[in-house]
DNA sequence: AAAATAATGTGTTAATATTACACATTAAAT
DNA sequence: ATTTAATGTGTAATATTAACACATTATTTT
């Protein structure tokens, strides 16, 4: 038996004073909360950054977060930042991963929770007057502050992962949107190219879309039909869906 | 534009020092790992369970579990629980989720990495001696201390995904086994009857099975097969399992 | 007004993957 | 020697995915 082992087992039977003890006193850490922002905008997947705080990574980029406080719930804190940077609510958000290696940041000790979320671009365009905020094509991110490439590579990959499960798309389009949008949409996150007739077919088959019998306007050739996510019928096939394996 | 939303844009242009003094005087935390360490063991999933260590919990089991040490990376703190408790180094360890409501701990604000680990229970055998800790079957698991019944559930939900889409279950036989061992892992863990000619089928397919050409012993029936994990072809074909769909 | 352009909209077939299903064989136990 | 309880094996039906081309529509250009 090793000493960690001796340790552990003295552990084992700790006090309700002795932990809290140990809560209140010692081993505290800072926590963060940083948030992948992706929006949808000109056929492109688009992330939200920002200019590094610090200035020594001044050059650099850098993803939406801010300290935890002491009386915050953690999903709080993210839809918090979300809020302040987008003025919006009401957003999907879905937590990914936690890094924490000891010196992932320069200020000291700061293990982060890293979220990403989904936002139509549409509805928040006014906020982005800042120009220490922009968005960047998903294709150019590369060499953020601190390990916030590794971050945003994390969650990319996650949102990719996903959107392939659920049908999470929807949050990035308008309401009435068309296939060719929606289309372009997939193609952008999983950066490939897909076949018109099987993506709709798939589509289709799997009850999501309700026929607007509107067609799109101002659209420099034949306008396509435009359809909206039926939530309903998604709810009811929750289960059901497999993936888009095209 | 709100109040937060001036304060977003103040945040924005925040100094190193501002920073680091916010870093190491306030909004610190304290930061614990959680494991759900599964086993398997008489044909059923197990889970790794330790009385909870507060007094007012004295009548629940909870995971293993300890605070993260400031100068201490975050994995290396679930590996360090997991070597207190098992004996074991080189073990399959998936970070899962952050649990950080602000009341889910009774001794204060402890925020919590869940963790979940494979390990090959007849490995570490010896170690169980202590009636603080014992092995539970994971149908039974119900009512754990704090909110450790929800970082369960949420983990043994992630082992199910995972193991349709990666050759986890390895970890959790010994190194040579039966293919009916592998099925019965594989039923236990996902809770449903499979096909066995589908399932050798499947298997034998994906080419990550070794035949030994060695028998079981003392089966009091007719012996299987015995066969071993081949990680190299695992490894060439990485981009080709896609789950086991039976 | 006619022609060119650039997109939408639609069905079928082949290939692949999944599911369903039954009987002979082997070693141990009785 | 018989019974028992498991292993080991193949095929057909079904469902899913992938590949593929042409007519139609509105806009733009000439």
């Amino acid at each position: 038996m090793t000493a960690d082992d001796i340790k552990a087992m003295l552990h084992a039977s700790k006090t309700m004073q002795a932990i809290q003890s140990e809560v209140e006193n010692t081993n505290r850490i800072a926590l963060s909360v940083d948030c992948v922002i992706f929006g949808f905008e000109e056929n492109k997947l688009k992330v939200l950054l920002i200019r590094s705080d610090l200035k020594k990574y001044k050059e650099k980029w850098s993803l939406l977060g801010d300290l935890i406080k002491p009386n915050e719930d953690l999903d709080s804190a993210a839809y918090r930042v979300l809020h302040q940077r987008t003025g919006l609510d009401d957003i999907f958000l879905e937590q990914v991963h936690t890094f924490g290696t000891v010196k992932r940041h320069p200020a000291g000790r700061v293990v982060t929770v890293a979220y990403y979320s989904l936002i139509n671009v549409e509805h928040h365009k006014l906020k982005i007057l800042d120009n220490e905020l922009h968005w960047q094509d998903v294709k150019t991110v590369t060499d953020l502050a601190f390990d916030h490439q590794e971050i945003f590579d994390t969650c990319y990959k996650r949102l990719q992962k996903r959107i392939q499960e659920h049908p999470l798309g929807f949050n990035l389009l308008p309401k009435k949107f068309s296939l060719r949008e929606l289309q372009n949409l997939y193609e952008s996150i999983l950066d490939l190219k897909m076949d018109r007739r099987n993506f709709r077919k798939k589509f289709f088959s799997m009850n999501l879309l309700t026929d607007l019998n509107e067609m799109e306007k101002d659209v420099p050739h034949r306008p396509g039909k435009l359809y909206q996510f039926n939530f309903k019928k998604y709810e009811k096939n929750k289960k059901t869906w497999i993936g888009i394996d095209f």
